[in-house]
DNA sequence: GTGCAAAGTTGCACGTAGTGTAAATGCGTG
DNA sequence: CACGCATTTACACTACGTGCAACTTTGCAC
């Protein structure tokens, strides 16, 4: 296993950046802040930090890195009969947790004024997209006849907007809030999403697919 | 209006540079070229160049922001009471024709090495997505009830993943093809996705892309 | 423990990105 | 022509990211 000094002081290291990094975010605003103040505060040399990090926003994705990675490790535990749309479904009810979101929501709500995302957080994202696309290829290839590849281009690709869809939404609302009943609501609108990707869309502009849907506004 | 010389000027300047970024694009691959190179190319100080992108990436994302304003503005000719799948369905029909998928795809391909799309051309690709929601939202509330918030995020990303879903499949099949037959193919390729969206994925592995899935105008 | 090799850290130098500023140049109008 | 304004340009400055050559720490054999 990893318990070797080297590979606890390359952690401690790693996770002493991202809180620095984290730290400065919440007392600095983002943007407002250097890799320099980041090895600083880190207590390590700005050399170092390019070491673990190709920048700022790559130390700050590492939090959404995390997460999805998480994600995509529930993802293939599911069975490979499964429908992708549920396995998702699935594997994103897992992580509605609150030391899980935690970081997440406390991440989105400090950068939610800088209209896009970073980089490097688009780049985590788009990493988990081919994991997807890797996934379904290979429960594809199990059946009959060629694989589609613009099947699994479309369906990852929308898995991802619609997951995105879902916590952009839940974030909008309820800011950090990790409240059971908060939580409960992420929960519903990852249902909703997979359910409204299953459905096409089918519905008009008042769907409520799941009766208990959303709303609290 | 806006014909005057500075307009005229500008203008000029602005097309240079980006023919200037992709004359270099095309000799020196993509990362192998500084600003300071462009504006040499295109006859301007660095300065200036500065003046009109903010970095190399927006100079050739301008290629992807055109065409995609283009589609937006073809999108929003359609009738308010046509569900959303048709009229981006509809949007992409009217540019693919070679004159207009011409430089998209010549950039696709220059840039295909590079794993991830650029920031500046995520920056298009989401600055048409949040036309769309904006489109999707103006017709939900001519409707009845409240607007949800899920369902248009989630429609308007999954279309903008659909669209270039179909795009890299058909990038990846036949490179700068501009043949009728390619166009032709890039055509159901936008049909299919879209036909997949609506359809909310059922297929299963083998959704038999070819006539059954068309319809359309 | 001692010695050694590999892994990790650091300082330094270099080229490039992007921005503020003020001077210079070009354009439109009286 | 001369004036007001828009645009370009040179210059300076901060910060990013990387290659490189010490230097320090860790792992391991003896």
């Amino acid at each position: 296993m990893a318990t070797s000094r080297r590979e606890l002081n390359k952690a401690a290291t790693r996770q002493g950046i991202t809180d620095a990094a984290l730290t400065l975010l919440r007392s600095k605003g983002p943007g407002n802040f250097t890799v320099e103040d980041i090895a600083d505060t880190a207590g390590i040399s700005r050399r170092t930090f390019f070491n673990y990090f190709s920048s700022t926003d790559a130390a700050l994705a590492s939090v959404t890195h995390g997460f999805l990675d998480n994600a995509i490790q529930q993802f293939k535990l599911r069975p490979a009969n499964e429908p992708i749309l549920q396995s998702a479904q699935e594997a994103l009810m897992a992580l509605a947790d609150p030391m899980t979101v935690a970081p997440l929501a406390e991440l989105f709500t400090l950068t939610q004024q800088s209209t896009l995302m970073s980089h490097s957080e688009l780049e985590a994202w788009d990493h988990c997209r081919e994991q997807i696309t890797a996934v379904a290829r290979g429960r594809a290839a199990a059946g009959p006849g060629a694989v589609d590849e613009l099947y699994l281009r479309a369906l990852a690709g929308s898995v991802i907007s619609c997951g995105k869809a879902a916590m952009e939404v839940w974030f909008t609302r309820r800011g950090a809030d990790l409240s059971p009943a908060s939580l409960a609501e992420l929960r519903q609108l990852l249902i909703d999403a997979m359910a409204l990707l299953g459905s096409g869309f089918t519905a008009g502009s008042t769907p409520a697919p799941s009766p208990s849907a959303s709303r609290s506004s």
